[in-house]
DNA sequence: CGATGTTGCCTTACGGCGTAAGGTCAACGT
DNA sequence: ACGTTGACCTTACGCCGTAAGGCAACATCG
C-alpha cells in the first residue's frame, strides 16, 4: 500500500475520490456537463488516469448512484411502518432534489452498489415487519417509489419554483393560440401564476400520507 | 409549395418526416443511438440537411416527445372521471412502453408541443368535469402522473420480464455476500425468481384503481 | 428567353466526447 | 543495484453536434 503521497504533491486518486468528485461536478454543472476530461481536470489530473480507478464512465455513474442511495435515510423495522417509510420517502425526495442528475439514473442502472442493496433491504424489511407479506411488500414498495420518483421528476421540471415563472408559461401557452383554445390548461396556468401561496412542493407530504393510509387500510390483517 | 419531388428521386424532407424518422430510430436502437448522422443516414441524406427542418437536436427531441403524446388516448369529459382517467393512464403506459426512450424526456423538455398541450388540457378538463376544483385537479393530475411515470420507469428497469431473469439477479445479489446479509432482499429476489406467475406489470391496474378510488373518496363533494 | 432569388441538400471543418494502446518515471522489495 | 510495479501521462481513433458556406435545380418575373 502506498504511503498516501506520490511525489509530495497532491494526495493520490482512489475510486472513492473519483466518484465523489463526479457527484460534486454533476451537482455543480449538471449531468450532461460531466465528462471524463472535466472530471479529471477538477482533480488536477489527465482524463486517462481516471481509468485506473473506474473501468469506464458507466461504472463511474454506478458509483455515483450508490453514493446517492447512501445518503438516504435507512428505515428501521420498529413501530408503525408508515412512520419509517414516510421518513425515508421524505429523505429520498430531499436527496434527489439535492442531486437532480441522479433521478434519470437511479432506475436505469444495472449493477447496483452495496449501499443501494442495503437500502432496498431495509425498506423491504420495514414493510415485512409492518405486516405485509413479500408480495404485498413488493407492491407497496413499487407504488411508493413510483410516487416519489414521479413527484420529484415533475418537481424538477417545474419552471424554477423561485423566480421567472409567469413569463415562461404565458409565452408558451398564450403564444398564438386561437383565442378560446385549451381553456382548462389556461385556467390552471393562470391559477398557478396568480396564487403565489400555492407551491407544488407542499403537495408531496399530503399525497404520500394519503397513499400510505390507503395501503395500510388495504393491508391484510393477520 | 414544391411539387413533392426534388429531382425525381426521393420525396423531399420535412419537419414531420424528420421527427417521425427520429421516433422510429429511437424505438429501434434506443435513445443513446439517436445521432443526427444516423438519423440522416436512415433518411438517405447527409446530417446537415436535417438542420433545414429542425433548429437543433433539442428541437428534434421536443418534436419526438410531442409525437408520443399525440399517441396517448385523449380523455373525454363525460361520465365518471375515473373511467376516462383510467383509460388514459393505461394508454399512457402502453405508449411509454412502446417508446421507452421517451420516459426520460417527457418531463425534462421545455417547449411542449401542441399535442402535449392538448393532451394536458383534456386531462384537466376531465378532472374539472368530474367535480374537482382547479387546485384539486392539479393535485390529482400530479399524483396520477407520478404513479404512471414511476411505475413505467421501474417496469423498464426490470431485468427483461421475458427471458433471462434468474441468472442476472442471482449473480448481482449472491455475488460474495457475507452469508446471511440482506435477508429481506434475498427473500424477495428468490420469491420473484421462483414465482413464475407473478408479473410486475399485473400490479399496474390494481394500484391505479386503488389510487383513483381513494382520490374520488377524498374529493370534496359539492 | 435570361436574370434573379429561393430552396434543398451537400462539403468541409471545429472542438469535444469516451477510451484503446502504449509510454514514463518514482517508489518499492529484494 | 536492479528489476518490478503501479500511478499517471501522451497520443490517437472514431464518434458526436453543428457553424459556415457552396452549389445545382427550381419559381418567378422582366
Amino acid at each position: 500500500m502506498p504511503p498516501a503521497k506520490t511525489r509530495g504533491k497532491r494526495p493520490p486518486l482512489s475510486r472513492e475520490r473519483v466518484v465523489a468528485a463526479g457527484v460534486e461536478l454533476a451537482d455543480a454543472e449538471g449531468a450532461e456537463a460531466l465528462s471524463m476530461r472535466k472530471l479529471a481536470q477538477s482533480l488536477g489530473v489527465e482524463a486517462m488516469s481516471l481509468y485506473h480507478h473506474v473501468a469506464n464512465k458507466d461504472e463511474l455513474l454506478d458509483g455515483m448512484v450508490d453514493v446517492v442511495f447512501a445518503e438516504v435515510h435507512l428505515p428501521v423495522a420498529e413501530g408503525p411502518w408508515q412512520v419509517e417509510v414516510r421518513a425515508r420517502c421524505a429523505s429520498l425526495r430531499e436527496v434527489l432534489l439535492r442531486h437532480p442528475w441522479a433521478v434519470g439514473l437511479l432506475n436505469s442502472r444495472r449493477n447496483p452498489g452495496m449501499a443501494t442493496l442495503v437500502h432496498h433491504d431495509a425498506v423491504i424489511g420495514c414493510l415485512l415487519a409492518g405486516g405485509f407479506d413479500i408480495r404485498g411488500a413488493a407492491q407497496v414498495f413499487a407504488m411508493i417509489d413510483a410516487y416519489v420518483y414521479g413527484f420529484v421528476v415533475q418537481e424538477l421540471s417545474l419552471p424554477m419554483e423561485n423566480g421567472e415563472d409567469e413569463g415562461d408559461l404565458a409565452d408558451a401557452i398564450l403564444g398564438g393560440l386561437p383565442e378560446g383554445a385549451l381553456p382548462h390548461l389556461v385556467a390552471m396556468a393562470t391559477a398557478y401564476v396568480t396564487r403565489e401561496d400555492y407551491r407544488f412542493a407542499n403537495e408531496f407530504a399530503p399525497g404520500l400520507d394519503l397513499m400510505l393510509d390507503t395501503l395500510e387500510r388495504q393491508r391484510p390483517k393477520r
